[in-house]
RNA sequence: GGGUCGGUGGCGGAAUGGCAGACGCAGCGGACUUAAAAUCCGCCGGGUUAAAACCCAUGUGGGUUCGAAUCCCACCCGACCUACCA
């Protein structure tokens, strides 16, 4: 075999001898402490470009590290096969989905072998075999029967270049547009299914403090289910009929000088006066049409319309006008509000605007300017802040704390004793909508029967199966409604003619248990289902689960990391599993930019396609080079240049490796303190290296790999030969050995090929089943060390100790120094700080 | 408007209260070569200087401390999230 590192050779090689040896294999080892890494899977775009490659090799990396450290690691692979693109690929080119998506699975398999990751491909899984899908049928149906799905008539959100409706998590930005595609979203009416993630609002909240997982995402979930505490309150029309109101801010219930309702509010219309129609019917008409208009950053001015009607403002039984507003949205708590123009800004502005009394009920503290008690006619804007309670009955007096909430308290109290409301909470998180109108996805196992109404399909005639000839035109309809087959069909129960569900399901919900599919795959194949079916092989569901450590980008925070956190508390009430949260730690990389700094894209023209790169260095040193160009979590631009240090690097680990030894140098022995030195730096490096790859930070730990082998080429000059016996060639061996180790699971197969080399036949274990080397921290010692000696915070001299020398030795040391004299210039000590091993500061003056 | 994270050489970054710039890229000088590439050796924040040495320097301005890139306050800039949430 060459003597030269021809990484195309050695990769090839690897990688296909670990898959013959089964290397990577899943097997479940009771006893032994289990692992399950996880990185986020794919989508089957045909294209695994560098995005892929940051996300997964330092996964991988980082998995085989806690391989190498005793664990059995699970660390599987995957594809989220469902989805639109497939749908418009088939449109375009007249070719099935299914085609389509197998193709660019059969090509993406390919690039990520060539990753050199130690994927478990026994425990693949693809989301759009029907396999798989049965099994999201199966959840589908036991959330119906446990009410935690439902249909409903309702407003919703639409993107009409995609032709379907969409979650609330997937409608972007101020312009509301599809976060697919773009394109602004539009209402419409329709019948969807939905998923009761409100049920668990409180849990998904309350649990965020047992998950190891990033801030950021944690802050994001938090605003997400966006929990209110307040009260519910009831004002009654003129006419007696109730309307509830939501606020935090009960206790300025007696500043309330009129009320507001969303344009969309079923009450508007009764309680519309007929001179005020005209204009109301007109402002409703508006409203509807601005949701169907992208709606601009600077439709910020109110615009509203007086009703005509009345209410009665249940704690002061006062008269209020009811107007209506778009400021006040039909979707958010209970689409009207008491308005509070005195301590609310929003009210405050509309009441300016359309001339509407003002009434304080906390009393702010005098102005400096005016001197006087402030009245509402000084007011420029709302006065949210602190005071004392006026104006406002039974809780006058009542301080208004800026966080106390004691006003709150007090006016909740005094609602609940009067049967006027009652304290509530509210939250901002809705119900997860999971109708799509688009054929590639998982049909949704429902049957309409006109005398039977909504019927699930029976457990056992799953999988409902996506038809293989559906005809797919441009209409931007899906086929399935015009497929007959699969439209018109019995009813299970009344054996009558019957109508088959034609929405699919949100691919969203393959990918809330796919951590779960990879246990087992595609369990049960071909059997029959039932209710009580467990999902996957039981044994091995409670060996791995719940992953130990995901990663993956924070774009899912509010999306996929919600839903699947919904899903396992879902699955641990229908008694599938027994734990709480799915995933226990999260990490969440960095986004690897273009040379140019800027986000990749066609447009820009800056995209770094992954295998020019592993075609001329190597996937070594591209799973290398990503993982040195900074912390993980914070991505960067791909610099094209860069990547030649980790190039380099492992053509010198090479040569140092398996260079002729002896070769290098003056000849002689090592000293004793060379051996040493190499001792030291090697056990220094052992420490930081394994700290470092336990939290995800290669880029430090790669440097110090570099400073190690650094170490080698000089000290090699010293060495008289690496084959030579005693204490050099000892600790040479143990060096040579630990940097391979070391280097395995950044560079899988360059440390594979010299490891057997260096064993030479006879040790043919593989590097990858070796164990971390261990450091000894007495090795790792400092013999000398520096101390810094400063006068006045600057360093002046420098004394080279041994370690631990005592303080009062330190101290005498840098009093004694010639340089420390000559800065001290005669003057007076006033103290002086001695940190042991570290420094001495004197400070004078 | 609100929230989160960040700002250090020409560049990516290291250092999280104690010698700022580890490691790498680019650049400069040298060795090898007929020459180039590759490789190897050396230099590499700015200023004063023959040198030693000293001074300045981590977005800006203050503060805490014997000592601040690091902690606190205010501001400027950037990225991301969120947005009439009652």
């Amino acid at each position: 075999m060459s003597d030269r590192y021809i990484h195309k050779d050695i990769e090839a090689k690897w990688q296909a001898t670990w898959e013959k040896q089964g290397l990577y294999d899943t097997v479940e080892m009771p006893g032994q402490p289990k692992w399950y890494a996880l990185t986020m899977l794919p989508y089957t775009s045909g294209d695994l470009h560098t995005g892929h490659w940051y996300a997964m090799t330092p996964s991988d990396a980082a998995a085989r590290f806690r391989r190498m450290n005793g664990y059995n690691v699970f660390f599987p692979i995957g594809f989220d096969a469902f989805g639109l693109p497939a749908e418009n690929a088939a449109i375009q080119n007249n070719v099935h989905p299914q085609k389509w998506t197998y193709n660019n699975v059969e090509r993406m398999q390919g690039q990520l072998r060539r990753m050199g990751a130690m994927w478990a491909w026994d425990r693949e899984a693809i989301s759009c075999d029907p396999e798989y899908y049965k099994w999201s049928q199966w959840f589908f149906l036991k959330l119906f029967e446990m009410g935690l799905a439902y249909r409903e008539y309702a407003p919703v959100d639409w993107c009409p270049k995609c032709n379907t409706t969409l979650a609330r998590e997937q409608v972007w930005g101020e312009d509301r547009h599809c976060e697919r595609c773009d394109t602004p979203v539009i209402k419409k009416d329709l019948n969807q299914w939905k998923f009761r993630i409100t049920n668990y609002s409180e849990e998904l909240l309350d649990d965020l403090d047992n998950i190891d997982w990033p801030d950021p995402v944690k802050v994001m979930q938090t605003n997400w289910i966006g929990r209110s505490d307040g009260a519910q309150v009831t004002f009654v029309t003129e006419a007696g009929d109730p309307i509830e109101i939501f606020t935090t801010r009960p206790d300025t219930l007696w500043g309330a000088t009129f009320m507001v309702l969303a344009p969309e509010h079923p009450l508007v219309n009764k309680i519309t006066s007929d001179e005020q129609r005209g204009a109301v019917d007109e402002c409703v008409e508006q409203a509807s049409r601005l949701d169907e208009i992208a709606r601009t950053a600077e439709d910020k001015e109110k615009t509203g319309v007086f009703t005509g009607g009345y209410a009665i403002n249940p704690v002061n039984g006062e008269r209020i006008p009811v107007w209506i507003a778009d400021y006040v949205l039909m979707g958010y708590g209970t689409g009207a509000i008491m308005a509070v123009p005195g301590h609310d800004e929003r009210d405050f502005e509309f009441a300016k605007k359309f001339d509407l009394p003002i009434q304080l009920v906390v009393q702010p503290p005098p102005d400096s300017d005016a001197g006087h008690v402030r009245t509402a006619d000084d007011l420029e804007s709302a006065w949210p802040g602190e005071g004392v309670m006026i104006n406002s009955g039974p809780i006058n007096g009542t301080p208004v704390g800026k966080e106390e909430g004691e006003s709150v308290k007090a006016a909740i109290a005094w609602l609940e004793e009067k049967e006027k409301g009652v304290g509530a909470v509210n939250y901002r998180l809705r119900d997860w909508l999971i109708s799509r109108q688009r054929m590639w996805g998982t049909p949704i196992p429902m049957i309409f029967c006109a005398s039977c109404g909504t019927v699930p399909v029976p457990y056992a005639d799953l999988p409902v199966r996506l038809p293989d000839d559906a005809q797919f035109k441009p209409t931007g309809e899906s086929p399935l409604n015009y497929h007959e087959g699969f439209r018109y069909v019995k009813c299970p129960q009344c054996q009558g003619n019957a109508e088959r569900e034609t929405d699919t399901m949100d691919t969203f919900m393959c990918s809330s248990w796919y951590q779960y599919a990879y246990v087992d795959p595609y369990h049960k194949a071909g059997a029959p289902l039932a209710v009580d079916d467990m999902p996957w092989d039981g044994e091995r569901g409670s060996y791995w689960l719940p992953v130990d450590q995901y990663t993956g980008g924070i774009e899912h925070a509010t999306m996929h990391l919600l839903y699947t956190r919904f899903f396992t508390k879902a699955l641990r009430d229908m008694g599938v599993v027994d734990f709480d949260e799915p995933m226990l730690r999260l990490f969440n990389q960095g986004i690897i930019l273009g040379p140019d700094g800027e986000r990749m894209s066609k447009s820009r023209g800056n995209v770094v396609n992954p295998d020019e790169y592993v075609d001329k260095y190597g996937a070594d040193t591209v799973r290398g080079y990503l993982m040195f160009i900074g912390p993980w979590e914070h991505g960067g631009p791909w610099d094209p240049s860069a990547i030649e240090g980790v190039s380099r690097f492992l053509y010198r680990v090479w040569s140092v490796i398996l260079g002729e030894p002896g070769s290098n140098g003056a000849g002689g022995p090592a000293t004793e303190e060379d051996v040493r030195g190499l001792e030291r730096k090697l056990h220094q490096t052992i420490l930081k290296v394994s700290e470092d790859f336990g939290s995800f930070r290669f880029n430090t730990a790669i440097a110090a790999l570099m400073e190690l082998n650094n170490y080698l080429i000089r000290v090699k000059q010293t060495f008289a030969s690496s084959q030579s016996v005693g204490a050099e060639h000892g600790i040479w061996q143990e060096s040579v050995r630990a940097l391979l180790l070391m280097m395995a699971p950044v560079f899988p197969h360059v440390s594979e090929e010299l490891w057997q080399r260096l064993a030479d036949g006879s040790e043919a274990r593989s590097i990858h089943l070796q164990s971390w080397p261990q450091a000894d921290p007495q090795k790792a010692k400092e013999d000398e060390i520096t101390v810094v000696v400063q006068v006045n915070g600057r360093v002046r001299d420098k004394l080279n100790v041994a370690p631990n020398t005592a303080k009062e030795k330190l101290e005498q040391m840098a009093l004694a120094s010639d340089n420390v004299q000559k800065w001290m210039n005669g003057k007076q000590i006033r103290k002086v700080v001695v940190v042991a091993d570290k420094l001495v500061n004197i400070v004078i003056g």
